[in-house]
RNA sequence: GGAGAGAUGGCAGAGUGGUCGAAUGCGGCGGUCUUGAAAACCGUUGUACCCGCGAGGGUACCGGGGGUUCGAAUCCCUCUCUCUCCGCCA
């Protein structure tokens, strides 16, 4: 939620940067403008009234201690006229109050200026390449490799749970638990702190991230005792801050955690949520960072550079592409997506998605830190990433690692797994 | 699941209708003293919004929501959470 103060001391800038992610913000800006004007006014208008109450009360109390009865009764009465009055301004008030939220909500976050113009992921500016050339290697689909070794179960999935729950077995299991291994471990020597979170979450951490109150659907939701499953570890790290003011030099913050995430989302048919591809669970260890508004986009940086060090080490090829206004999610300033190529599949993955979200997070969050200088309050910035996703570096494995022998598992799993290849 | 107790500032903890945004202690910050530090002493120390150029003033908040009252941290209702005991259990 961008700040009310920002949003309308800068509106114009506002709706300007809003239109690279293809947002016309100028009527609900408007309205908002408005709005705010009269809640202002209501609000003196309300405060004046209950001082008055205040004042009146205290001196009804002295009067009953000095004996005036009559006196008393007699300020009573015109309380009474006080309080209909401002029982009906703090109606209005709170009336106004929700509006104005209920309008701010539905604006995007306001895209960094670096952002590039552009409808869908064919306008994203791929921004570098590497590890071994990229090319299709007319291999088997992970699909079908993954029958042909038996390690993971699409059908049993489907008999046990439905689609988009699979069953790994054997050594594809052991291969998750290597990945989620290595990830961490990654992490931790980056310094990160770990931590493992519960998998399910109230409404309030969910509508602290920005998943509620409009993006419901996306959760799968226990309504017996109304908490939602993740969709990501971001959720429930994010919302360790939920209310909280650190100190300036307690910044940055930076967590990991691996957990299992659970994603509705209906999605597409065909070919792009053939396999690995789509999930509705999937393992993954995210990365989320607290920082001073100062040092959010050096932050990011470094973020992406530990998402790609994991990446090569894996020995995958890559790319690391900035997303497009109209590719940018809701509530991202600036948005990196490190894919990985699938040689079978002849096509990039996206493994991790790594983003700044300035104060747009932090500010449903009531995230702050004290300002040394001005012993002022302020939003920090938060900012999380992938690091990594497995199924779909699962899929990458799979097809570009495929040889006459099995599937060769890189170096750097190998102590993970404890074997060298899946025969 | 059954029975009981409780939720107050960063923490501990007092407050059972007006003098309470809230005693006191600890912690934090500033200062005096000291070569420096500690101790001691003095001062200060919540958040948000509104009015004001500012100085300053106002309002709300004692787990959440609602009610009684001229007036609520304090009384009533309700929800959530925590603790203790019993039962069950990885």
């Amino acid at each position: 939620m961008i700040p009310l103060k920002y949003l309308l001391d800068h509106k114009e800038e506002v709706i300007q940067r809003l239109k690279v992610k293809h947002f016309d913000a100028s009527e609900i800006v408007k309205q908002i403008e408005e709005k705010n004007v009269l809640r202002k006014k209501t609000q003196a208008e309300t405060d004046a009234k209950l001082a008055e109450l205040n004042q009146i009360s205290k001196e009804i109390g002295s009067l009953f201690k000095q004996g005036e009865k009559a006196k008393a009764e007699e300020q009573k009465k015109y309380t009474l006229e006080l309080k209909d009055q401002i029982q009906e301004l703090q109606h209005q008030l709170s009336d106004l109050e929700k509006q104005i939220d209920e309008l701010l909500v539905f604006l995007p976050n306001i895209p960094h200026n670096s952002v590039p113009e552009g409808k869908g992921s064919e306008d994203n500016l791929v921004v570098r390449q590497g590890g071994v050339t990229a090319e299709p290697n007319n291999g088997l689909p992970h699909w079908d490799l993954a029958r042909k070794y038996d390690i993971i179960d699409f059908e049993l999935g489907n008999k046990i749970t439905g689609s988009g729950f699979p069953v790994y077995k054997g050594k594809g299991a052991k291969l998750q638990r290597a990945l989620i291994s290595f990830f961490l471990d990654e992490a931790l020597k980056a310094g990160y702190n770990e931590v493992l979170p519960p998998f399910l979450v109230n409404e309030d951490s969910g509508f602290g991230t920005g998943q509620l109150p409009d993006k419901e659907g996306q959760m799968y939701h226990v309504q017996t005792d109304n908490l939602f499953l993740v969709p990501t570890a971001e959720v429930p790290v994010t919302n360790i801050f939920r209310d909280v003011i650190l100190n300036e030099e307690d910044l940055p913050q930076k967590y990991t955690a691996y957990s299992p995430c659970f994603r509705r989302e209906a999605g597409s048919y065909g070919k792009d949520v053939r396999g690995l591809n789509r999930l509705h669970q999937f393992d993954k260890v995210e990365i989320v960072v607290i920082e001073h508004p100062h040092r959010s986009y050096e932050q990011l940086e470094q973020m992406l550079l530990h998402v790609e060090g994991l990446v090569q080490k894996l020995e995958l090829p890559y790319r690391i592409v900035k997303l497009c206004g109209g590719d940018m999610s809701f509530s991202s300033a600036l948005t990196y997506d490190v894919e990985v190529f699938s040689m079978a599949q002849n096509k990039w993955l996206e493994v991790s998605s790594v983003s700044n979200f300035e104060n747009f997070q932090a500010n449903r969050l009531k995230l702050r830190y004290r300002d040394k200088e001005t012993k002022k309050n302020n939003l920090c910035h938060t900012l999380n990433g992938s690091a990594l996703a497995l199924p779909r570096i699962v899929a990458a494995i799979l097809e570009n690692f495929q040889t006459e022998e099995g599937i060769r598992i890189p170096d750097v799993l190998k102590p993970y797994t404890g074997f060298d290849y899946i025969k």
